[in-house]
DNA sequence: ATGAAAGCGCTAACAG
DNA sequence: CTGTTAGCGCTTTCAT
């Protein structure tokens, strides 16, 4: 009934605890006999070796699990993310304890004080607006860090992003060559550093074109549907409303795609690829990134960090592309 | 340098572990003026406890820690749900180690094997095709076991689903309805418990109305949209081709709408909502889900059994919705 | 209110 | 090849 330890084992064998960790860690130099009757014990005990009591003791090969803590583990960009991660953890015989920060300061340092608590070996971080400060404690005493999709102000740790600014241009760009002037920049928080990001890529296209950058056709803090809604309402308020919107991401994409249809439609591209985007009529051009690439990236670097890689931190851009989907002849 | 101990921290503030230890937990009973020094060598040495020797020791209250395991962490399905267990093993104090299985029963057993390794109090499971009998052992030592969106053959726990097999006969009817007779069914690994069921619908459909099943219609085991396609055009090569199609999950759906067109339009319904259904022409009508609902029930169930809860195993089963979506006037 | 001793389950380091 | 001793970091139990 009670979890057996290496202790039973080691008496219905007949042999000391030490060798029976040496059988159950697969150790050489244990006499074959020796080790098929610790083998049956184990068996008929149904043991299995408590692997947190074994890495309290073992202080050189740490816990083999890792965090990954996103922003919202629910979005499919972090859930394919998550599983690139997972499966070079796996690979490695890392588990992997996950966490979402809901873009909540706060709430991030739960979850990573969770994980340190447990000693993980490394995180994978998705880092919120806050002070990461708190980190470089951890860090020095051996936990492995490594940022992906957005840096953390002030943490020199090996990152991994996309190049958001030059892919806002591009898309921005795009809707210049298509004749458009007037183009809408809707956004999420601009506290998130891809939103900013990708509105000075925005700014960017404009400058180039020389087209008069227009505050009043820049809606940020778009969080819902309803508040994209709302933006787009003031938006087509406005004396000269826009003929063109760029939008900053999926959730911002899927409202407008979702608000009531226009009298004269308006021509969109978004950031993130979105599953149906080519069925739509009129098909929708996107900026997509690769976000199983992102995550393997960044267990890359993070198992690297592991093995005693200790080179200075490096920065990984990823490039993005732009999908141009045009109505099917 | 070297991570603290409570017995460094107990030096700092001159007193015995065993008060830091006091202090650490928010145990009363603690002087005002010793709880106050040891706090700040705390704050001075930057102590952290370490949760996994503390597990070690208090055999009572568990490692505050549940495993979770799914089929693909990518599937957005799955990732609403893993969010949503997540959510409330966050506000428990618990963390979450997460899992996919890929539908590999050596797989699951290698996930499932790492997690009681690490003695996880509970574990939320989708489980492959595979016997489940190596769960047996770690349950009656403690560890809880909930299963979600399947069953395990075989094993008496609690297991939460959806009507997959009423909701599949709905959206049959549906198209019957609509005076569709010949209806194809595609669907993914028949040996997969839900794609078994929502066939069950399918043929319950049929059955009620007394129109005959032709199992010339019925293809499965389609894993990717390339296998989707073959299967489409085999069907469009039978003497009488479907005029309608009943797709049993989200991947095959996207593969049926990826395909390239026909002469004349088939119609669809599938099974799991997509995020731009309704904006396609014509919209698409599907069976939904709650994955949130799934995972969050499943989550309470595990969590009464952790705090006690023993009575029999329970089934819950959660209902779908027909979403019918019609062209916009 | 505080501390000393013992031990959770395991393994490093050293015998033999 | 196998066993003994000690101790990882923490908490239980019992003193004081």
């Amino acid at each position: 009934m009670e979890r057996p330890t290496m202790k039973d084992v080691a008496r219905a064998a007949g042999v000391s605890p030490m060798t029976v960790s040496r059988v159950v860690a697969g150790e050489a130099g244990v006499a074959p006999g020796t080790a098929a009757r610790v083998a049956r014990a184990v068996r008929e005990l149904g043991y299995q070796r408590n692997d947190n009591a074994r890495s309290l003791r073992q202080k050189n090969l740490g816990t083999s699990a890792i965090g990954l803590v996103v922003d919202d583990l629910a979005n499919p960009f972090y859930a394919l993310m998550a599983r690139s991660v997972e499966d070079q953890a796996h690979r490695r015989g890392y588990v992997v304890l996950v966490g979402s920060t809901n873009d909540d300061p706060r709430r991030e340092r739960e979850v990573i004080a969770a994980f340190t608590a447990r000693r993980v070996d490394g995180l994978i971080l998705v880092p919120t607006i806050g002070g990461h400060g708190f980190l470089r404690q951890p860090m020095q005493r051996g936990t492995r860090v490594v940022c992906v999709d957005r840096p953390a102000r002030g943490l020199a740790v090996d990152t991994v992003t996309v190049d958001n600014r030059a892919g806002a241009r591009r898309a921005v760009a795009h809707l210049l060559d298509r004749g458009h002037t007037r183009i809408a920049c809707l956004g999420d928080r601009y506290d998130i550093w891809t939103q900013a990001e990708r509105h000075a890529g925005y700014l960017d296209a404009l400058a180039e074109r020389g087209v008069p950058a227009d505050p009043a056709l820049v809606r940020h803090g778009l969080r819902s549907h309803g508040e994209t809604h709302a933006a787009l309402e003031r938006l087509w308020a406005l004396p000269e409303p826009p003929t063109a919107l760029f939008t900053s991401n999926d959730l911002i994409t899927l409202g407008v795609l979702d608000a009531p249809p226009r009298p004269r439609p308006v021509a969109v591209v978004g950031f993130d690829d979105l599953p149906l985007a080519d069925r739509l009529d009129p098909p929708l051009t996107v900026v997509s990134q690769d976000p199983h690439a992102l995550g393997a990236t960044a267990a890359d670097l993070l198992f690297s960090r592991i093995d005693g890689e200790s080179a200075p931190p490096r920065d990984v851009v990823l490039p993005t592309r732009l999908l141009i989907r045009t109505p099917r002849g």
